[in-house]
DNA sequence: AAGTGGTCTAGACCACTAT
DNA sequence: TAGTGGTCTAGACCACTTT
């Protein structure tokens, strides 16, 4: 019972203090939260031990039960612990399950408008074979808008989109889509968000000839597939394509375990 | 001002009632959070609008200040809306930067040791190359621990895994390591966990014959590379090497946007 | 000045787990 | 039964934005 006061005495780090600084600009939560995680990416609490109750920890550091819940609120949402109702909080294993890739690295690419450029391949209505009518949910041999667009950087083309896109003669977006000229507006069609969402997923690739030559590189280079199909509010499917990012020009990164610097 | 109680006298789905109900096992905060997340669903509240503040809430629900403040945490750890201090709480445009994948698709190849099993193809000491000794912060030429694996999923081999371990004459990890047949226990050698964190970066590839030959498979084909580097808890680098993934065997799935189902 | 979100208190009661 | 985490109250004060 009085092992975790002790550790808490023991700490090396004379410069934290274990009852929060009320003068300090950090939240006292955010205190307790990254006193804790410290602590935790220090080893004293190790993987599957038990932290202090949230009765110790408000009396340590003398704050009520919210404050505490809070830090431990954090400490959850970052993945870091466990909580079992009337059991106690503990410290997770780092596990490879739990990291994630972000998109943001992807689209990082086409966000500065200085040195991303858009250039229109093709824009033409055609008839929807079967797969098309079946991911827009049309009958086959209806006409959706066919859009082809090379993304480049610097002057270099990195990403090949391509797009089919419901095509409804009484809305006649088509005009203003064919503006789009950075795809920084995916989502803001005719200047206001009328996408809901989308479903997006992620393979490898080899680039056929034709690819290639659009991306400026050798056939049979490794890439990524980006598939998409996004949806409006009224769960309608808007648009379904790809887009295809040469693999030398995208990489993506992430972190499993304790991070101390989050 | 009345604008936002008229939206919520005139929601049309009559079942829904807007003060929480106390009889149902949903907490208050994540009944009010799931109302405001349907009616941002629905485009009740468009993306950039202002919902009703705080107070307002509290008033509408007839509960405590924490608890509609909880909703709301609920929806920006979502990343469905933003809080401006001073200002409002505002409904999120849906991102594609925001979007993540999660390496749970890669690691439930794995997980289920029933159909997934292990084969060493190889475990070596050797002398670490200039790229190893980096890595894993030693001097060119100090002796380092090769491990070979291939993953086989249903008796196809659909992973290859190849590591770079710390030897350690001291502390003989060695036959234990070797006994790792799941990869389940990455980070539980000897038992506990000894690894702090890793760093992950995946890249597509194109198999070359050898990489091939070991996955049952064609040269050139697209596959997944996840490269790591684990750390442990005295931050000293462990483990280098990579998972070679058939691309054929594996999909990062994700949504973006507003999902009604979480 | 009025309204908004952000932090925090000092309790209460409940559901669950351990013993 | 005692201890744990989970929910919730009814306020307080602060920092900030809007008007």
């Amino acid at each position: 019972m009085t092992t975790h006061a002790s550790h808490l005495r023991t700490d090396i780090s004379g410069n934290t203090e274990d009852v929060v600084n009320r003068r300090s600009h950090e939240p006292a939560y955010e205190q307790i939260c990254n006193l804790l995680r410290e602590k935790i990416s220090k080893g004293i609490y190790l993987p599957g031990s038990r932290l202090p109750s949230e009765s110790e920890l408000r009396r340590i550091h003398k704050v009520s039960p919210m404050t505490v819940r809070r830090a431990i609120q954090l400490l959850l949402d970052q993945g870091i612990v466990t909580t079992v109702q009337g059991s106690g909080t503990f410290v997770k294993a780092p596990d490879l399950g739990g990291a994630t890739f972000s998109l943001n690295e992807f689209y990082d690419i086409f966000k500065d408008q200085d040195r991303a450029k858009v250039k229109l391949l093709e824009a033409r209505t055609l008839k929807a074979d079967a797969d098309t009518a079946a991911r827009l949910q049309l009958s086959e041999g209806q006409r959706v808008l066919l859009l082809r667009r090379l993304l480049l950087k610097d002057g270099d083309p990195v990403i090949f989109h391509k797009e089919y896109l419901i095509y409804d003669p009484f809305r006649p977006v088509i005009e203003t889509e064919l503006e789009v000229t950075t795809l920084y507006g995916l989502f803001e069609r005719n200047g206001q968000t009328c996408l809901k969402r989308g479903n997006l997923t992620l393979e490898a690739m080899v680039l056929n000839p034709e690819e290639a030559g659009l991306l400026n590189t050798m056939p049979l280079q490794p890439a990524f597939r980006i598939e998409h199909l996004f949806y409006d509010f009224d769960e309608t499917p808007i648009s379904w394509g790809q887009f295809i990012c040469r693999g030398d020009k995208l990489r993506f990164k992430t972190m499993v375990g304790f991070d101390l610097s989050r």
